[in-house]
DNA sequence: TGGGAATTTGGTAGTGACTACCATATGGCT
DNA sequence: AGCCATATGGTAGTCACTACCAAATTCCCA
């Protein structure tokens, strides 16, 4: 790896850091890509040319833990659909939880400002779908309709969960491991401890 | 109501469909908001006095409906969880359905324009977060972080029903109705069909 | 090792969403 | 008619973000 990547790398961080110090500081809304680009000692257009938008600036460690779970899960053998949703689940949760201040700090954003919110959201809806469509290739080809529409239950099923324990988890001071909420949830849903809606006629 | 209220809606009115009609002949992206309050002829100061966002316009809509269905949940006599689920399932849809027309077009746009997708999913998980807390109502309060856990579980899947049979049924020339897909949706959830995450020891 | 090629950078100018504010106009009521 | 509350349009400004260009830096090979 040449020179340049390696200062690539380091001014990619240097700007993020920056970006987080200052929001934690002053808020998001308070600090302007200007003031970031500052106190990286960068020009705003050379933060550009690193992150699309300010949100992203926030988001980027987040969508590289959900981008590596689908790139691992894809390289995975074959299972069978219980075992893999498990499989990603955990596989998110511990890529999570390698930087456990910073996701605290994600969803600290999130939750007091709007935007970061919706991007985050954007995001995680981007990991449902290529779930989905990693669920998809491992169910039966004879009926497409049915299995897309399995898989994108199954994909959903899986996020809520992921949703819902990091949720927990980021409020929860941190005596709790992610993982062993997880398997709380999953047991929670398959002994019907959390109850399915009821259909009609079946 | 006054002349007043009704002068109001029907600028309200006038000024979302100019803007779907300009979304729709030029993009999201190269139509200004100027270019929309002039088609309403109104000035653009009046406009975002009606709608926060330029995303805004575009999502009232969706917005009014699951504020609709978590309101109506709200007054619903006491029924058990899983009527309760497929009952707000059924009234979303039913909501949605008044107007398919505009729902296509907003999933459209959403489909095209990163923003506007960011806002819906960001509308979407306010709903989920609505309905957890009227689940959490009607559960045991004997052990609250349980009943909490349950609830946000449970919207969740709510929550993944209604969004996966909506992106099936714009997806799809009108044949299909939604509510029929739903109850498809319940049914595999709850004979197994969809297959769920396997808990390691339970 | 020197020099041209490729890439990275900072700066400038501009667009457009959105806000704060004020003067004016309009409907509601006595 | 005339007063009060509210609705409106316009102005000025901030800030995220884009397109573009000229200068600096790194790379690579003769």
């Amino acid at each position: 790896m040449g020179l340049r990547e390696v200062k690539r790398e380091r001014t990619r961080r240097l700007i993020a850091d920056k970006a987080f110090e200052l929001f934690s500081d002053n808020g998001f809304g308070r600090t302007t890509v200007e003031q970031i680009a500052a106190a990286a000692e960068v020009g705003p257009s050379t933060l550009y040319r690193y992150f699309p938008t300010k949100e992203g600036l926030v988001l980027e460690f987040v969508d590289d833990c959900l981008a590596d779970a689908v790139d691992w899960f894809h390289q995975q053998p074959a299972m069978d659909l219980p075992d893999g949703l498990r499989a990603v689940i955990e596989r998110v949760l511990e890529q999570l939880e390698r930087n456990p201040e910073r996701i605290r700090a994600v969803f600290d954003l999130a939750e007091q400002t709007g935007s970061v919110s919706a991007h985050l959201n954007e995001l995680i809806w981007r990991f449902r779908t290529d779930l989905a469509d990693e669920l998809v290739r491992r169910l039966p080809t004879d009926d497409p309709r049915r299995s897309e529409f399995v898989a994108a239950l199954s994909a959903g099923i899986a996020m809520n969960i992921i949703e819902t324990v990091v949720r927990v988890w980021v409020d929860t001071p941190d005596t709790v491991e992610a993982k062993a909420l997880a398997r709380r949830a999953m047991r929670l849903l398959s002994t019907g401890g959390v109850p399915l809606p009821g259909a009609p006629d079946a």
